[in-house]
DNA sequence: CGAATTTAGTTTCATATGAAACTGATTGCA
DNA sequence: TGCAATCAGTTTCATATGAAACTAAATTCG
């Protein structure tokens, strides 16, 4: 049994932005990036795509620039950018593969280790303000229908 | 009971960045508004911000762009480009409330119009797609929790 | 009334973004 | 070998975006 159309009355089926999947996703991330964005930007001077490059390196150092782009599924020349702005403000180091000299290997700085340790708690609240109007099952719906979704998009496109 | 803190080796609070929801969203909103993106600009020479303002028109017309703006949360730099190009390529209507000449009142022309039919079921094709992986259930789920997310979030800047 | 304020929409300007071209290093292979 | 192809990362250039300044119309209120 599939979903019916429902039909303007001039015949067009009908398009409800509100109700329209990728339109909500979009609004909702953009609202959720900003604020985010706005506020390491503010306390800590860092453009959103250099935190999410110190996010992952904290994670797990030492990562080339290309892994970067792996993990994080940032453009190259966005990572290249995040990567000189922090190195420039001393919040990584990079040293050089001397097998392959021209792969970077990139970790954080004592300082960037710092503003990590600061921010990830930041952003811990800021995600459980996000899901506390959410219970437990529906926690896990979220994520297994987001997880799903990525699944599926990747798909569409292979 | 409250999600305990995984917690590095080192100390530091665990942040694994796939795990971490807004990311996660971002990441799965901007793939899939690119994918759209595309193939509306490559079939129909339409940016998104001029698609939104026709979806918005196509469902109620006659609405002037500060109206625009708050149907879509576009910001108004965005909808007036969008309008001024979509009037160019002749795909709406302006004119002018006589009570208040600064008010515009913009619908779809007989162009944009046939245009709206022929995206319409293709937004609704695309959005089938991602959804075909879910069961009923789950479309009504993430449906309530992406808008208790935006409730939310809402709250959260208020 | 009429000066000050507000509102709708546009333009300007500074920044963000990504595709494509580029540089230098490495690898494949005739 | 050595030259073509590939790869990591950077730079360039053209476009996208949004904050703030601006224009013109409408409203407020002394």
């Amino acid at each position: 049994m599939s979903k019916p159309q429902n039909m303007e009355p001039n015949g067009v089926p009908e398009l409800k932005l509100g109700e329209f999947l990728p339109y909500k996703l979009s609004v909702l991330s953009n609202r959720i990036s900003r604020a985010i964005a706005d506020s390491y930007e503010q306390r800590f001077g860092l453009k959103l795509p250099e935190w999410r490059v110190m996010a992952v390196l904290g994670e797990k150092p030492d990562l080339s620039a290309s892994q970067v782009v792996e993990r994080t599924a940032m453009d190259k020349v966005a990572v290249s950018r995040a990567v000189s702005g922090l190195l420039q403000a001393g919040r990584i180091n990079r040293s050089f593969d001397d097998r392959d000299r021209r792969r970077s290997i990139l970790s954080l700085s004592a300082e960037g280790e710092a503003i990590y340790r600061r921010i990830v708690p930041m952003a811990k609240r800021y995600e459980d303000a996000l899901l506390q109007g959410l219970n437990g099952e529906e926690k896990r719906q979220l994520d297994s229908v987001l997880d799903k979704l990525t699944q599926i998009e990747h798909e569409l496109w292979e």
